[in-house]
Formats: structure tokens, C-alpha cells, sequence
DNA sequence: TATGATAATGCAATCGATTACGATAATAAA
DNA sequence: TTTATTATCGTAATCGATTGCATTATCATA
């Protein structure tokens, strides 16, 4: 196995200090032309690449940010990732990714490992059963900067976020304005603050649109999990309950949903209608096509990254936190009659 | 912004050497119980984390491996990175991503960016139009491991590659022994070994089973866009092309397909029967449900990572390449008959 | 010819940690 | 009391690159 050639290695083939090749390689006007010359061509002989590892070292600076988040496979965070990685590379970054599979204690060991390789700053989502934040704060203290993206978190820092009220407002407005009264609601799990937003949104719209509204109308389903979904409605169908739309808090409830419909020969969107939430790539090739509310995740991710490195790049000592909200875009498809 | 405290620092705060605390931390014999205690007590205090540069440029370790892919929103790749990252996690090393968004250019800064950073493996999937690899060969030539995955190439390396001609094979078998015979292929990019091999797989099948075959049959679809699949289809049945079954190198050239046949009031799996493949996440929420190949990615993730470890911890200067081939699995719904 | 200015390069500290080796002191053995 | 032994800790080199400062050589000027 060859090493990798060092300054050393080049300073000692041409009989010259080490000083002098790392000079003469970045072009410093304090170097002979010739010695110059000769430098940079055994550099390009021998395939010199400067040890990053060496400069992080020196400098302070690994041009490295690190990326936590819940899920690696799961299409809007992908698509996060996407953009972080699209502005990072265009900025000369590259990123460390951790997915701490909704576990806090995955989480709190990805933030030491990330501290510990010194990356220049952070992007994270946090868990969903995340309820303290003490290993954020400690990074914080260390003088990183994070920022945190799609879920709001108690923490003086920067972010961006989705404006999940405006979206749940929204689709349960365009439910109602096509005719649909009696809605429900398959809500995320408690204690998300983002589906908590998408639901007061749903609870709002009703208020100023002058819609009745009751606690049983707000189903819950945990997980991202088609099937369960599938069952929480053929559950509420044989109870007998009655309803004319449903609100999904995401795409795969919402396909659950509709699934459950069909299997009992209700039609959609005629005698129900479905809104979902993230717009899912398979939300446009099921059938009816899914409407939904759009989250741009690819912008996300951009602003994200962007914020980040503005924060890095700061000389400030304290720097202004600052609050993004993005807004959604609803997007009409079949399984809603467009009035 | 406060410093990282370092080992100097607890050293200076104790009135010792830091060799000692260095020694201390790790628990060696050699110092005294007394100073132990003192060291470790003050470095948890003034929560001490040892910095993985200094360490990684020490050891020459960085605990850090590579990963090369052409896409992050892509269900395929994002269950193979899932894969890769549980075992890199398991095993302590964290996972630097580089999307080459099937750009040569890019890949071959990528491959740079990783060697730089000294990275102690590399995981590659290279993109579409890679054709040469000194990129590749540069990094294996200074003593990087590399491990391709998914897509062949022609280099003296590791790979994990999924059985793409036995899922083609298979693929079609099904559509012939469920009563279609005259089948369609809509093929991937020309060039990309893995859709050649279904294609291979495809006409084999063709052969094995007496069933007459043409080259009209394969009609070449570009990307991973179900628009551009809908429309091969639509022209197809407007230039009268008969045909009772479809092989789709993708699901999502599947789903293109099969709009394009619900458009035309063709009904699917009873004139047309349609198989997909990689059994994308929206495969089994459309309608009918698409019958497709699955491919373990997150299987095809850890296998790659646990032999990428294993070279990677090998004494040996010489590791003799292992190529896995990972089997497919037929998943049958309701795109084709079931007999 | 001596001196100052300038150009070109080397020396050595530094980043943070590890570790081979040497040094000191205390204790035990002779 | 002297020597050997051991326990404990410090010194300095090292990983690869950068950079402030010193050094040398060269040339021009007085």
C-alpha cells in the first residue's frame, strides 16, 4: 500500500525545506519562479493532494457540516438533503450524514460524534420523542452553530420551517369551499409540533368558515403507516361514523385512507374526499390522484444549508437568530372536486 | 465563542504534563490512581471531548467512509445509504455523502474531495455516463478501499451488484407463464450494465420459453420519468402496436406505462399485464398494485458496508475482491395475472 | 570596501493528541 | 549504606501542513 505524498516527500526530493513547497505550491510571490516551477511540477508528478485532515488541523476548519435527521428513507427528507448538499457542494462543503432513527439517545451520540470531527456547523431535525435539548445547547456552547429544519424546537437558534398551520388551514379550507362539510382528521402523533399545527389549522378553518367542529373528528395515527391508516378508517366506517372528507396529516395516511374507501365501495372524491400532506413523488401516479399540500423540501434544505454557512461565515461572536417560515402550495388533483 | 477545551488545557489546570492526562483519561496503569481520578474528574467537569482530527491525523484513521451515488431522492439509493449507514454507525465510523447527480465531473471532485479528507474507505455507485475510471483507480492506487455497489464496472474491485438479469429473466418468465406472449420491454439507458442485464434477462426468457422475439420490442425509455414512459406507450398504441405485456426496467416507467394504458381504456392485468421493478415505496398503493422486482437495497447498503470494514481492517496489503451478487424477488399484484 | 536593502529560503512553533523513551523519586533488597 | 527496582510522570518526536521570524545571499549604493 502506498502512502500518500506529503509536502515532506516533495520538500525532500528537491532538497528544500517543507516551507518552501507548501509556498511554492500556492503561489507565493516570495518564491523564485524557478523553484516555483519546479515545486508544482513534482507536485503534478507525483499526484499531490494536500492532506485535509492536516489543514482542519491548523486552521480550525473542516469545511464539513453534519446533517441529523430522523429518516434516510422517506421522500421529503431526501429531498432536504438534496438541496443541503446541492448548496454545500457548491460552497465546497461536504456533509456528514447521521439518521437517528427517531431514537433521542441515537441522537444525543451523532451530535458528540459530530462535535468531535469538528464539522463547522450543524443542520438538524430533531426526533420526534426529543423533549430535551441539553446536547444541543452543549454544541451550541462550543461555539457551533445549528440549524434546525422542518421541526420547530425550544432553542435560541435559527430555522427553517414549513408553515404546517397555513397548510392544514388551506387544505381544510379547499375541503369545505368544494362542498365538503363534515370532515375528519387523521392527525400525526402528539407532541410533533408540526402536526400539531397542521391540526389547528384544520380546527381554525372550521371556525372561520363558520363550520361545526368536535373533538371526534380528529383521528390519530401514529406512524407513517398506510396499513394503519387503512384500518383506523375501515374502523370508523363500521362504527357507523360518518364523514364527507378527510384531511390526512401525510401522503401515506392519506393513501391508506383512500384505500380503506375503496375496499368499501365508497367513491372519491364523490361521496368523500381526501386531502393529504407533503406531496409524496407516488402522489401524482395513484389513482385518483392525490391532492395535497406541497412542502418544498428541496428549498428547505438550500435555505438551510445557506443559513448555515452564513453563520459560519460570521465574525460576530453572537449572531441574530433567524426564523424561516416557507410557505406551502397546495396542489388539486382528483381525490378533490375543484370547484 | 468558547474554545474546545484540550488536553493542554486540562493539563495546565492541573500543573501536570499532558501525556499524563492523556494517560490518565484512557485509564493507563502507569499513572497513579490519585492523578486518574483528578484528571477525569476535572475532564468531565469541564466536559472534555477529544478531537477526532487531531486523532485521525495522528492514526492515520479518520473513522470516516465515503459514500459515491448518483441521486438522494431516489427510493433505491435512499434504502441502500439507510443500510450503509446502520452498519458504519454500529461499527463507530461516520458516512461523508457525495450525490454526483450522474455527472462525471462531479464524481471525479467527489473522489477527490474524499481522498482529501481522508476518508478510510469508499463506497461507490458511479453515475450513468462514468466511462473511464482513473478517478477510481487513483484513489485504490494510494491504498483506499473502495467497494462499488448496484452498477458494474470494469475494475479489479469489491462489488455488490443485485442479479438484474435474473430479475429481468424472471420478470418475463412470470408474464409468459401467466399467459401473455407478446411482450413489450421498456428498457433503461443504453450504456448502464444493470438495465442491459434485464434486458438480457428479457430476451433470454424469450428464448428458454419458445417464444418468438424481435427487436422491435424493446423500446428504449431515457430517465426515471413517468411522463416520458407514458408517452413511449401512448405513441405505441397509436402507431397500432399490439402487444399483451409489459416488462418496465423501473416502477416508474411502470406507472408511466400504465396511465398511458388507462388512458386508453386498456385494462390492466386483462389486456395488458405490466410488471415494474425495484419495488418502489408507491408500488403497492396504486391501482391495481404494481407486481414488480424487489431489490434488498438496504441489504444490498449493509452487505457493502460490512465488505468495504472488513478491507479496510485487513493487515494484508492485498485483498483478493469478492463480487456479491444479491438475488431478486418476484412481487406479485395486481398488474399481472396470477395463475 | 563596507553597509543597507532586497530577494529567496530555512527554522521552528503551532494545531491536538499519542507514545517511545528518559528522568526522578521512593521503596526494597543486599 | 548502597544499589536495584519499581511506580510515576515529563520530554520530545510525530502526524501534515502553515506561517511568523530569522537567516543567507545577492546586489546596489555610499
Amino acid at each position: 500500500m502506498k502512502q500518500a505524498v506529503t509536502l515532506k516527500d516533495l520538500a525532500r526530493e528537491l532538497n528544500i525545506a517543507t516551507s518552501t513547497v507548501s509556498r511554492a505550491l500556492k503561489g507565493s510571490p516570495e518564491i523564485s519562479a524557478i523553484t516555483r516551477a519546479r515545486v508544482q511540477k513534482l507536485a503534478k508528478e507525483l499526484n499531490y493532494e494536500p492532506n485535509a485532515l492536516a489543514l482542519s488541523l491548523r486552521h480550525s476548519k473542516t469545511n464539513t457540516i453534519g446533517v441529523i435527521l430522523p429518516e434516510l428513507v422517506h421522500f421529503f427528507f431526501s429531498t432536504v438533503i438534496s438541496g443541503i448538499e446541492d448548496i454545500a457542494y457548491s460552497r465546497g462543503y461536504n456533509i456528514i450524514i447521521c439518521q437517528s432513527n427517531e431514537s433521542i439517545d441515537r441522537e444525543i451520540l451523532d451530535t458528540k460524534a459530530l462535535f468531535n470531527h469538528r464539522v463547522d456547523g450543524i443542520l438538524a431535525c430533531v426526533s420526534r420523542n426529543t423533549s430535551v435539548y441539553d446536547h444541543f445547547i452543549a454544541i451550541q456552547d462550543k461555539g457551533i452553530p445549528i440549524v434546525f429544519f422542518d421541526r420547530d424546537v425550544p432553542i435560541d437558534a435559527s430555522k427553517i420551517l414549513s408553515n404546517d398551520f397555513e397548510g392544514g388551514y388551506n387544505a381544510t379550507k379547499h375541503l369545505i369551499e368544494s362542498g365538503k362539510t363534515n370532515l375528519i382528521h387523521l392527525s400525526g402523533p402528539e407532541g410533533l409540533m408540526l402536526s400539531e399545527q397542521r391540526t389547528r389549522g384544520f380546527v381554525q378553518a372550521h371556525q372561520d368558515l363558520g363550520i361545526p367542529f368536535n373533538k371526534e373528528k380528529i383521528l390519530r395515527c401514529g406512524d407513517e403507516d398506510a396499513q394503519e391508516n387503512f384500518k383506523i378508517i375501515q374502523n370508523a366506517l363500521q362504527k357507523g361514523m360518518k364523514f364527507d372528507g378527510i384531511f390526512a396529516v401525510n401522503d401515506i395516511a392519506a393513501v391508506g385512507a383512500l384505500q380503506a374507501l375503496q375496499a368499501a365501495q365508497i367513491s372519491v372524491p364523490q361521496e368523500v374526499a381526501i386531502i393529504g400532506y407533503s406531496d409524496w413523488q407516488f402522489s401524482s401516479f395513484i389513482s385518483p390522484t392525490l391532492t395535497t399540500i406541497r412542502q418544498n423540501g428541496n428549498e428547505m434544505g438550500r435555505k438551510a444549508a445557506e443559513l448555515l454557512l452564513e453563520e459560519i461565515h460570521s465574525k460576530d461572536t453572537f449572531i441574530e437568530p433567524k426564523s424561516i417560515t416557507l410557505p406551502t402550495e397546495i396542489i388539486l388533483r382528483g381525490t378533490t372536486l375543484n370547484k
